[in-house]
DNA sequence: ACCCAAATCAGTAATGATTACTATTTTATT
DNA sequence: AATAAAATAGTAATCATTACTGATTTGGGT
């Protein structure tokens, strides 16, 4: 079903060596430095599988771009809305268990993003 | 700054009445009924105002389009993977005063957003 | 009421992130 | 080595959203 590629390696890679929440694009550019000729589209398709898997998260804020995320842990994301950074956060997340006993809704994954103003841009 | 306009107005009205979480493109098909004239590019232009002054709330998830909000208040999106809905839950949520003491930032509004499967779809 | 500047509008064109497609290459298995 | 499935590079297409333009509407002052 899922073969290795060494370009799904390098782009998880990236991934786990920075603390943004990069976007696809950047992803791209940076994995270029390893693998000129790597295609955006490679690095679109191994993300939405990736994602798909749950080996990573996708998370999209109020600026239009996907973002990925190598930590799957349920954390809050800040996102200044000045400069568009995007900050981990530990925060207290209600057990999601109640959904189910209230809703019928079974959950499976948690985005949780809090907008505005970051420490540098205040 | 602001002057009225009759098809703001209108924008919420269609906003006010629904429960789900609906993108533009629908808003501006329900408007239509009302005014045949109005532009898509009227809709876009009146959220996105209307959004920035907190009067509605944009929420960005998994499907790539933006969904709109008549409620402001923080509360939790159940957004369903199989058919697309959004439901509205009530989830307590840690105080986010925390987060200016730790972190220094600013905290302006919280979008919660539970991925999973609805019970329609189970 | 009338005037004027700012705000808004309808209609259309442009943008750009993402997806789809195709012919070629790589992987894993026998 | 032979084969089929999976993955790739490169390119073209999609389509939600934004930008632009010239006309219309709003609201405050005279």
């Amino acid at each position: 079903m899922k073969n290795y590629s060494k370009q799904r390696e390098a782009i998880l890679e990236v991934l786990r060596c920075t603390d943004t929440h990069p976007t696809a694009n950047w992803i791209y550019e940076k994995v270029r430095e390893t693998i000129p000729s790597i295609s955006l589209g490679t690095v679109y398709r191994n993300l939405a599988q990736l994602s798909q898997s749950g080996e990573i998260l996708s998370l999209h804020v109020a600026d239009g771009f996907e973002h990925f995320d190598f930590v799957t842990a349920p954390h809050a994301h800040l996102h200044c809305k000045k400069c568009g950074a995007i900050i981990d956060a530990k925060l207290d997340i209600e057990p999601l268990s109640k959904l189910s006993n209230d809703l019928g809704f079974t959950p499976q994954n948690t985005i949780y993003v809090v907008y505005g103003i970051c420490k540098n841009c205040k």
